[in-house]
DNA sequence: CACAATACGGAATCCGGATTCCGGTTGTCA
DNA sequence: TGACAACCGGAATCCGGATTCCGTATTGTG
């Protein structure tokens, strides 16, 4: 590859970074190629649709957060500040990016979503973390792994409405921790 | 109002209401016309514009559901169940309806949602619930009304993608139950 | 240094809807 | 029943963005 492209795919891809991330989906493809000091065609040259622009930025912010996890569980700490605190951190995470939210919280991308936490490993990590924590007792026995997509797709919601989306964390994390009450259905 | 005008409009409504129930907000105006056997500008002179049409099929949806809570309250049954009835008639609610989650789901929308919130007193009356529930103890003391609505958009979202969004309303119920651990933020 | 081979910029094109317009109908009232 | 206003249908128009195209400008190779 020539050395401009690389220069302008690096422009790119932080252009678009920060672009979706203040802007959310809406944020339109000339937005970016201005932002980037780059022409439209250029831009396409490098990502062949909007859509896969947008792929590759959620799918680079997942790995991210599963780079996070998986710390959080080699140092091996209180398994519920573990598993708490990775939950909490991908609020944060969402909290600073609205196309990361929106994505998270609607269908039309679920397909590619699912794929991405699997390639990721986010998935598993977060498994492994909430297993943890429900061998040590803080975390309900019939939560199950996929309670946690649930819990952060109506997050990626709240997020972009309201402004006590910490509430809502705790909120929930205080669900996880139930320990009397029905048992959850299905 | 001539009476063929009465008539159509009739039709229009019902025939927004399945379509946008059944196809969210994509739904496209001409659909709603076809299905209602009208032309679109007939749909257009009684609805100036999409927004109003949902805007209205919306406002409608939460009197009804204003009605319902406002029943159950006036039941007077037992107070969790007055509480944790009414927010799973919501979901219920969210369920059968895909343009009603969207928009409790979405941002842009928020100025009128919670305009209508208001207006149908349905805040209100879930605010009723909520104060009963917790002066019978059965409900968390720090919890307050406009947890409500954070609650039901992460719901939207929920309902839009995952198949088990009972389980992420029972979560969310035991987190209203809670009592120990530590005090919601903010 | 000259020539391909690659990249670039950004105006022009394309497209999927929403919204408008107007000649033709229908309902109503005298 | 006749006249007129209120309605209709749906083709034509408009618009915001994404995507394509092509004449130029850069690179790096012999």
């Amino acid at each position: 590859m020539r050395a401009d492209a690389v220069r302008n795919r690096a422009k790119i891809v932080e252009a678009a970074k920060a672009a979706f991330a203040e802007r959310g989906l809406e944020t339109q493809m000339e937005d970016v190629a201005r932002r980037a000091c780059v022409g439209v065609g250029t831009l396409y040259r490098h990502f062949p649709t909007k859509d896969a622009l947008v792929r590759a930025l959620i799918i680079d912010k997942m790995e991210r957060q599963a780079e996070a996890v998986k710390a959080r569980l080699d140092a091996d700490e209180d398994p519920w500040e573990t598993f708490a605190g990775s939950l909490l951190h991908g609020a944060e995470q969402q909290l600073g990016d609205r196309a990361l939210a929106q994505v998270l919280a609607q269908q039309p991308h679920s397909t590619w979503r699912s794929a991405a936490e699997e390639d990721t490993q986010l998935a598993a990590r977060m498994a492994e973390a909430l297993e943890r924590a429900q061998r040590a007792g803080v975390v309900r026995p019939d939560a199950r792994p996929d309670d946690i997509p649930l819990v952060m797709c109506g997050l990626g919601a709240v997020v972009q409405n309201e402004r006590s989306w910490e509430r809502y964390m705790r909120l929930v994390l205080d669900g996880f921790r139930a320990r009397d009450g029905d048992p959850l259905p299905g």
